[in-house]
RNA sequence: GGCCCGGUAGUUUAGUUGGUUAGAAUGCCGCCCUGUCACGGCGGAGGUCAGGGGUUCAAGUCCCCUUCGGGUCGCCA
């Protein structure tokens, strides 16, 4: 094989244009395509940047040379020396960025052969994602994915400039932690020197951000990563990075224009796209009210509605009893579609199933009239009351979901965004942000018979509703936000709890007695005795962020080097049973034979 | 933990009611080719039908188990 030696790249491939006709140039990079035709030899350079076509003419660079350039094979490593040329006007390629010009080769280095690769290094490739994983370096080759992790790149610089130039301090903090098993589950790491303790990876930097509140730091930030042992989706890893914030002296007002200004920065600066701000600031309650969700996407309509008061004291005995027991009857407005198969009407009860409701109705109003499963416990008038009251006209479909107010709004929400997408209502380009503010403090699990913090448990509850922590928790409202896109959950934060006494009057209300807060949170509120100025943060969703602006359906496709479903990385097999002698170092001794995984080849 | 979908040459896949030698495209290899850009022409090699078991005269196809991948519910303070 040859070197670069003496030969020092001048330009990229992708960045060559019709100005550096007549340039002498060295270009190092990747043979993308080869296009062989005996005596003329095309091929498709490519590096970083993209491509340019690379010209081997037999007359022009003699004959060894070019008997060199016969051996090149797709992947191959070169170095060319050579000469733009301008294409004449019948071999222009306007599908080429560089498609104007082309490179006369007067000298080729082959600097490493490849092996043929398992899929073409190209986009749109139609490969199954797990040999793209297996071959995650290849994978990584292809322009669409180098284009992903350079965004993300580009947004992580650009969140650090902000964060610098608006006075915070990236400051690190400890990977091995102290396990808290509440919430997510921990990842846990053995320790060698403490026999059978063990340390946890963190869920998030929470605790120690809020101690560098106490140190007096007041503005801290750091793009870091976070673990959580639960199970994966398109959107969930269990190691994901998220830009953690927090900061003294600010109220909620303050922290929320803040990061709409790193917002706006972000999207303009990274992708030439305009964000409008203030973004538009929802209650929970409303939110869950008209959409259904606590993080509903605004891109379109199709509010939910509630009938309750039309359908109510009918012989109807699905409404009446869900209504007599504290439930609502909702409805989803699905325009122009009253025409809807039976079929897929029929695979709607089936999806809203799925989310807990226990059925689903609907009111189809017909040119040739109303069609309802319930048509007959009700009046024509009932029917056009309805039609009036949700705006609905004819040709409208209604679905409706009778049931509790919760297994409504998550049911017919789900719908409701469902419907959107297969009718077509979503505008893939557009940005649609939001502040979803005052979410409940508390929430009712019923396994455990008892309040859980729905942020978490430093999370400050709003000054007025203090008085009710006791009393009534689920009437209490957090200081809490959650920065929404386009129905994704981008970023969450509150401001903290930093009064002792407030703090175990949260600890109270979510059962934790004082000797279980003691031994979990010690450390934290010992230190909230010595002064703690009032603070708050928030945390990005860094992959999230990235995959809507890279408009890719799973956060794998901007992160690097990503885990399968079983949390597994299929090219290095992790994780993977260890030897008996590291075990016995850590003094672990196997509860189960580690399940033998089978390895590639 | 539950539900759903999938695994056939390197890759993407076809494969009927269970029935001859598992077919195609692309990639790969060889020869030819001076304006291609998904170059083209001719020829060739390439298969543990994910793995195991069962039913059957006969299984890629039917049944069971396992495994891997994907989606999702639960879970994710």
């Amino acid at each position: 094989m040859e070197t670069l030696t003496g030969m020092k790249r001048t330009h990229h491939c992708g960045e060559l244009r019709k100005s550096d006709v007549d340039a002498e140039i060295v270009l190092a990079g990747w043979v993308s395509r080869r296009r062989d035709h005996g005596g003329l030899i095309f091929v498709d350079m490519r590096d970083r940047s993209g491509l340019v076509q690379v010209v081997f003419d037999e007359a022009a660079m003699g004959e060894e040379a070019f008997h060199k350039a016969e051996t090149l094979r797709s992947e191959f490593v070169m170095g060319v020396r050579g000469k733009v040329r301008a294409r004449s006007e019948e071999t222009i390629n306007p599908n080429m960025e560089t498609g104007e010009i082309e490179i006369v080769v007067t000298e080729l280095r082959i600097l490493n052969k490849a092996k043929t690769p398992p899929f073409y290094i190209q986009d749109g490739v139609d490969v199954d994602e797990m040999v793209r994983l297996r071959y995650r370096y290849l994978d990584l080759r292809r322009p669409e994915m180098q284009k992903n992790i350079m965004l993300r790149h580009r947004v992580t610089k650009i969140m650090r400039d902000f964060m610098d130039e608006n006075g915070f301090l990236e400051i690190e903090t400890p990977m091995l932690c102290k396990s808290t098993p509440e919430g997510a589950r921990d990842f846990l790491v053995p320790s060698r020197l403490n026999p059978g303790n063990f340390y946890a990876l963190p869920q998030s930097p929470q605790i120690f951000k809020q101690l560098l509140m106490v140190s007096g730091f007041e503005k801290y930030f750091q793009i870091v990563r976070c673990f959580r042992d639960e199970d994966l989706r398109a959107d969930r890893q269990p190691e994901f990075t998220q830009l953690d914030i927090e900061t003294s002296f600010m109220d909620q007002e303050d922290i929320l224009t803040l990061m709409e200004g790193l917002i706006k920065d972000i999207f303009e600066k990274a992708m030439g796209e305009k964000v409008e701000t203030p973004f538009l600031r929802m209650g929970w309650d409303e939110a869950m009210e008209r959409f259904g969700s606590d993080k509903p996407d605004l891109r379109f309509g199709m509010e939910l509605m509630d009938i309750s008061e039309y359908v109510k004291g009918s012989d109807f005995k699905v409404f009446a009893s869900v209504l007599e027991h504290g439930g609502q009857v909702k409805v989803i407005n699905v325009e122009d579609y009253a025409n809807i198969p039976r079929r897929e009407l029929d695979g709607l009860v089936e999806y809203v199933q799925g989310y807990g409701a226990k059925g689903l109705a609907w009111i189809q109003y017909t040119e040739e009239g109303i069609k309802s499963p319930f048509k007959k416990f009700y009046s024509e008038e009932t029917f056009e009351e309805i039609k009036k009251a949700t705006g609905a006209e004819t040709g409208d479909l209604l679905l409706v979901i009778a049931d509790k107010p919760l297994v409504v709004a998550q049911a017919l929400g789900e719908l409701r965004l469902e419907m959107a997408r297969r009718r077509g209502l979503i505008d893939p380009d557009k940005l649609s942000f939001l502040w979803v503010v005052d979410f409940p403090m508390f929430e009712y699990v019923e396994e455990d018979k008892r309040w859980k913090a729905m942020h978490h448990p430093f999370t400050s509850p709003r000054e007025e509703d203090v008085q009710y922590l006791k009393s009534e928790p689920g009437r209490v409202k957090a200081v809490a936000y959650d920065m929404v896109l386009n129905g994704v959950e981008i970023g969450g934060g509150s401001l903290r709890i930093y009064n002792s006494e407030l703090q175990a009057k949260v600890f109270e209300a979510i059962g934790l007695s004082e000797e279980e807060a003691r031994a979990k949170f010690g450390f934290m509120m010992d230190a909230f005795e010595y002064g703690t100025p009032p603070h708050g943060g928030i945390a990005f969703g860094l992959d999230r962020l990235v995959m809507i602006m890279a408009k890719r359906k799973s956060i794998r496709d901007v992160i690097a080097f990503p885990k399968t479903q079983s949390a597994s990385d299929v090219m290095s097999h992790a994780p993977s049973a260890v030897d008996d002698k590291q075990l016995r170092e850590l003094s672990i001794r196997t509860a189960v034979a580690a399940k033998k995984k089978p390895q590639e080849k």
